[in-house]
RNA sequence: CGGGCUAUAGCGCAGUCUGGUAGCGCGUUCGUCUGGGGGACGAGAGGUCGCAGGUUCGAACCCUGCUAGCCCGACCA
């Protein structure tokens, strides 16, 4: 992408009405626009992230065998009163009435949709188990919508659920969402820890949450540093294997990890000192078990060869992921702006083309160009007719992890400066050399 | 939902106390000079001063009501 063409409206100065960083980051980086309080438009670049963490998300659920489909945003108010939750669910459900006068309201979850579309087609033990799951906006109208997507009332969110025959089955689903969530975070470049819950509106018996540590973040946490050491890396999992993924469950979850809900001051005790942190979190992430909780009060069965017909048992689980992307700026950036990881950043490399208009150095960047798009780098080029100051206070801001710097100057010896948005470090190369070394980079992202 | 604050050009702000027909910086448009970390000079464009009502010869400013947004708290992916 040619930045002359590019809708990339950067701000040099603060808005007042964002306080904490990633508010103001997105919001500087053009990324989004607010409409309303807690409900925004996303601008190109900030679209452009979403997807990718779309794309990630998508992967790692197929991945885990699970069933991409999409339910609709508007439901209707039958099926939450058939399960006790229209009453249940208070004023962040929002309520509107069509022209018929029916009661209708804008999905916040869609345990009751799915439970009713699973109960028509779903009536044997053999269809056993199933995981479906979808990416789609939900609405809760929060009290106090506030830190830009953080806490939005429109967000994305993935929310999945698993229909199984009885208790030990579902576990297992939940022991494979967590493995899936647990490499879905590593991908995006996060750490996301795993701590025991509250299950809250939801309801059910076995919840954890998955929270990013940052100062911002709305949770007190309290943890075992050694789970900060703890890596899925490039591991092979058999997401069929019960003993595989409930080892790994484990691996997660003995270190000690929990929220300020569930914190158990006697149990933290016995970490050893060095080890107890406590810090905040933001969460981005939660899994559930809630049990026949649904499906008993929607009559969701299937029929067994031993029992006759039994209700299912069920979760389901969430990842924000509009959230994640204020999550991850949080997480990473400095005073210049935002510095994405490789695996999310809306573009792979920055090109700065020092004196636009000379006739070496655009010729020079637009090789760099060619190349780096054909090589499916997807490289930004800023070919404004801007001083180099503002070129890289933009690139800085928008936190692209790799630029490129091409000027007269370096020309004259036939090279180009490739330098780390992280580390600051640059290092000068042939044109050639330095798109090589992007290659090698994002291979292994 | 309780408490606090704010609303004036795309963004950041001054002007309100003491009423007299709206200003600064950034950005933006045009031109010239510049050209390796937000450059200089010159010329321009851009505002129903959140909305409604009131007081007054006259309201961004005073009064009343409303709306919107932000922050703290309680609540939540």
């Amino acid at each position: 992408m040619r930045l002359s063409k590019y809708f990339l409206p950067v701000l040099k100065e603060n808005p007042s009405d964002a306080q904490i960083v990633s508010h103001r980051l997105m919001l500087r980086a053009g990324m989004i626009r607010q409409a309303q309080s807690g409900i925004y438009s996303w601008l190109p670049m900030g679209f452009k992230v979403l997807r990718k963490l779309e794309n990630i998300v998508h992967d790692e659920q197929v991945r885990a065998g699970h069933n991409p489909m999409l339910m609709p945003t508007m439901q209707s108010a039958d099926l939450w009163k058939e399960s006790g939750r229209y009453e249940d669910y208070g004023k962040e459900m929002l309520r509107v009435t069509d022209r018929h006068d029916r009661d209708m309201l804008f999905g916040p979850t869609n345990e009751e949709l799915i439970t009713d579309i699973f109960r028509s087609n779903v009536k044997s033990y053999k269809d056993l188990p199933l995981t479906l799951y979808q990416i789609q906006w939900k609405f809760r109208d929060e009290v106090r919508p506030r830190f830009g997507v953080m806490r939005g009332r429109e967000f994305l969110m993935k929310d999945g659920y698993n229909f199984d025959v009885d208790k030990p089955s579902a576990m297992h689903a939940y022991n494979r969402h967590l493995v899936s969530y647990l490499r879905t975070y590593e991908r995006m470049g996060m750490k996301a820890i795993p701590m025991r819950a509250d299950s809250g509106p939801i309801g059910g018996e076995d919840t954890h949450e998955f929270l990013v540590l940052a100062e911002t973040g709305e949770s007190e946490v309290f943890y075992d540093s050694k789970i900060l050491d703890l890596h899925l890396g490039d591991r092979e999992v058999d997401y069929d294997s019960w003993d595989q993924c409930a080892a790994i469950f484990d691996e997660w979850t003995t270190p000690y990890a929990r929220t300020d809900e569930t914190h158990d001051a006697e149990l933290f005790a016995q970490v050893p000192a060095e080890r107890q942190m406590t810090s905040r979190g933001i969460e981005v992430g939660q899994i559930f078990y809630f049990g026949t909780k649904y499906s008993e009060s929607m009559n969701a069965k299937v029929s067994t060869p031993d029992d006759g017909d039994v209700p299912v048992h069920m979760g389901s689980h969430g990842i924000g992921v509009s959230r994640m992307i204020g999550a991850i700026i949080e997480a990473s950036h400095d005073d210049k702006g935002i510095i994405w990881p490789e695996a999310v950043t809306p573009f792979g490399v920055g090109i700065v083309n020092l004196k636009q208009g000379d006739e070496e150095a655009d010729a020079a960047c637009e090789a760099l160009y060619k190349s780096a798009t054909a090589l499916g780098l997807d490289p930004l080029y800023d070919d404004r007719n801007e001083r180099a100051g503002g070129k890289f206070a933009s690139m800085d801001l928008i936190g692209l992890p790799w630029r490129i710097t091409v000027g007269p100057r370096g020309l004259k010896n036939g090279v180009v400066e490739l330098t780390s948005r992280k580390t600051g470090e640059s290092e000068e190369l042939t044109p050639e050399l330095a798109i090589e070394k992007l290659v090698k980079i994002y291979a292994d992202v």
